[in-house]
DNA sequence: GTCTGTGAAACTTTTCACAGCT
DNA sequence: AGCTGTGAAAAGTTTCACAGAC
């Protein structure tokens, strides 16, 4: 999964540090909650407060901004906007991204419409489906077009994610062309695990197994293997929670 | 993350092995990639093929089945319908689980259709949201409950799993309120970090966040700090594919 | 010969704890 | 006094390689 990696003892070879995947995952929260302090007009906040927002540890929050450099100010915290300005630049967010979401079924249309995208610096540039019946529809202002025509639209825009949220069987299919034609970043919906060259990053969302993972550990419960420190807190009020965050 | 810890050294103190939470992930893929097998009629299966099919590698197989014990047979692989029926056992989906949605929006209804869910043995038991306007409506088959009767409902049916398709500012309290009438594992569709007890497992999708990964991975590959082996393998034919999977 | 099961090694990620700056 | 930045330790995960079953 990583990217680049130093030999041991070396200075930074080429660029600046590396950023573990672990930590990459984690930034887009840290984003998020600096998006909530600013909005409420906060202009510092420390490791404490923002990790609290993300639902990290301050720790790790303190870990993960190292590798992007010194910009705390110790015994005061972090700079709302220079923090997020930073984020932003590290995760390649200067430049708006240019999405093509293919697959406008159920979930294709709810992300299509989904705000989240657009306010997060995400530009749905096309929508794509392979039904005769939707091709030439409207949604949400935009056209949809036909999948045979997918490597001319690509070529004529450029297109930095491609999103899947296409029926399984024909999913590899679409991957494969997508790669043909230079899209090396891939967000899959689709219930299949896809094959693709390793310059090309493909995430994975799998509701259903999402839903299994919680099934796991329901029945761990079930079965009496869950260990201690149950119902804690369970009926303080809402102010005193101090709880774990996802 | 993990549930349950054996001191090194001593045997399973009460039930069987301790899973990794790594492992457990992995298992909702590999029950998938058998669900394709056992539909070709393919009755055994390899661990290099059933990783394949997964898209895992089969190292990492092989080491996650062992933790749920020895049931593959040397020189052979592993029988395609007995496996099934292990992973399901260990995830806990022998018997059925009963979801409540909460949040009928865009994403919502899209949820509440995916055909994924119920094939994969979670059944929609209740829809709820807070709009008078769907309130009352009936999507998917299923009546549409208003916010105000959550703990009725949950009262009234035993709900294993909420999952949360809510605008963000009212998650948290959403949240609140069904760990209170003893839910115990949330699925959070809503761009914000939940607080809730140990005891209760909540995990989050980020649809954004993922968009934000794939940015990073671009940007790297833009300022050239990607390393070597691009293009690798770009104009094989589709049959000689040996790339690795999601 | 083939393919599983598993210890041991390598690597990654998290946690800890505290030095050092403001 | 408060909070960041970071080495070092601990924990978790993946990879390796091969003994052993079929």
């Amino acid at each position: 999964m990583s990217i680049r990696r130093e030999t041991a003892g070396s200075g930074a070879a080429i660029g600046e540090a590396v950023i573990p995947d672990a930590t990459v995952a984690r930034l887009a929260n840290y984003l998020r909650a600096l998006t909530g302090f600013a909005d409420q007009g906060v202009s510092t906040v420390s490791s404490d407060a923002l990790a609290a927002a993300a639902g990290a540890n301050s720790a790790v929050l303190r870990k993960d901004l190292s590798y992007l450099g010194s910009y705390g100010i110790r015994g005061v915290g972090y700079d709302v906007d220079t923090l997020t300005l930073l984020i932003s630049r590290t995760l390649g967010l200067a430049a708006h991204r240019s999405v093509v979401l293919i697959g406008v079924g159920n979930l294709g249309q709810a992300l299509a419409g989904y705000a989240g995208f657009s306010s997060r610096g995400f530009e749905i540039a096309a929508l794509i489906d392979a039904d005769q019946q939707r091709v030439g529809t409207h949604i949400c202002g935009l056209r949809v077009h036909d999948i045979g025509d997918l490597e001319l639209i690509l070529a004529a825009q450029p297109i930095d994610i491609a999103v899947l949220a296409t029926p399984a069987a024909v999913t590899q299919e679409i991957c494969d062309r997508l790669v043909s034609a230079g899209v090396t970043s891939i967000l899959n919906f689709a219930p299949i695990a896809l094959a693709a060259p390793s310059h090309v990053e493909v995430r994975q969302v799998d509701l259903a197994a999402e839903l299994q993972i919680l099934s796991f550990h329901e029945h761990q419960k079930e079965n009496g293997l869950y260990n201690a420190e149950q119902e804690k807190a369970k009926t303080l009020p809402p102010s005193e929670r101090h709880w774990a965050r996802a």
